[in-house]
DNA sequence: TGACAATGAATGAACGTTCATTCATTAGTG
DNA sequence: CACTAATGAATGAACGTTCATTCATTGTCA
């Protein structure tokens, strides 16, 4: 039962914060119990408290988890060989295999909770600044955007795109028992008709 | 100081809907107590249990009220001359003189509770639902979209719209210091720009 | 007075946090 | 190596607080 002697010692740290995601997605931030994450950590209250000050170091921590994965998808979008295929990975992000649905739960509790505590707000509002700058970069540079629809600007654009995405997440947490295969079908599906009534042309002219 | 004979009798579970409304939005479901409602309302706590039942009956009976609200919208929307005005309308249903960005912090906490209280997911999956069949009759009978931009459906549309909505929605909590009126003129430039790009034809053709 | 509206102190459950205690592991010593 | 001392990760009962809920009491008006 125990664990092998030669296996490396468990990262206590990632251990509590992998439990205290889904307790947060379970219950949210605050119907969710230290004891709640200790049970699901195997482990004791107390080893909590030597790893976060108090529970709201936990949820810090998390955000910056969070601002993180929000990072490395911007790198990957970035390095996508067309503007397309960056959309797909920025609509499909959260769509990982091994937790699904959790990470939309957690997302509306986070701005949730930004909505009322000015450091999660802080946290949230830097990490969405970011982003958004990288994806407006991201336009400024791809052949396809070299016209833009009407005379939107590059930013009101970028705008849309997140105000997308964010809805798409919002209202995930409705539809709790879709897979992830179909949440990234669907997500996908999302980035190629936003991205066709942005940048492509028209395949067939109107009547007129 | 007591109120004035002559005064309509004071409709209560009005009164503690309003209240609720401001503590939930100020500091979320759970973590507003139902002594904070009662202050707000300017009333005893054992008075709301004379009214509601228990905190769920409250938070069920404004996800109610919100429920109508959108109904409301909805027909507002219907009565619409042109279905850009529709769009506005629908965009800015959340912009209140009287209720700065309270409604926001509200709908993305009842999100978030819908999450994890099948309840409260029934009732908002009803309202969605409801809504969204709403505007694609609206889309359908409207001039504007008797060419429809490639091959989109109009169910997709209609989940293209909502989702920027919520989004923009779920964004307005970062930024709580906005006034109704700047609230209200940058979601008219989204329902604008949205409905650009779906149903005008392009005015600059690309070059090709 | 009777009927109902309203109060707010009391209750007990649940919570975040603390800390005295345990015990496997490691270091020190001959 | 054998034996003991020291360490600190880990535990979980206990503490003080907060909260939803109850109900005996008080106020109001016909």
């Amino acid at each position: 039962m125990s664990a092998n002697p030669l296996d490396p010692p468990p990262d206590r740290r990632e251990q509590i914060l992998r439990a205290a995601m889904v307790c947060f997605a379970k219950r949210g931030f605050h119907q969710a119990s230290m004891h709640d994450i200790s049970a699901e950590a195997g482990i004791s209250v107390g080893l909590i408290y030597r790893y976060f000050e108090n529970k709201d170091a936990v949820i810090s921590a998390m955000a910056d988890e969070h601002k993180r994965e929000i990072h490395d998808v911007l790198e990957r979008a970035r390095l996508a060989p067309t503007l397309l295929e960056a959309f797909e990975i920025i609509f499909t992000w959260d769509c990982s295999e091994n937790s699904p649905q959790i990470v939309s739960a957690f997302v509306v509790d986070l701005f949730a909770e930004a909505g009322r505590n000015p450091r999660v707000a802080d946290l949230v509002r830097d990490v969405a600044r970011t982003a958004m700058e990288g994806v407006t970069d991201l336009i400024a540079r791809s052949p396809e955007a070299t016209n833009l629809p009407y005379d939107l600007q590059p930013c009101e654009i970028t705008e849309m795109i997140f105000a997308v995405n964010d809805g798409i997440l919002m209202r995930d947490v409705l539809t709790p028992n879709r897979t992830s295969a179909e949440r990234r079908e669907r997500q996908t599906q999302f980035a190629r008709n936003l991205w066709r009534l942005l940048f492509s042309a028209k395949p067939e002219p109107a009547l007129a």
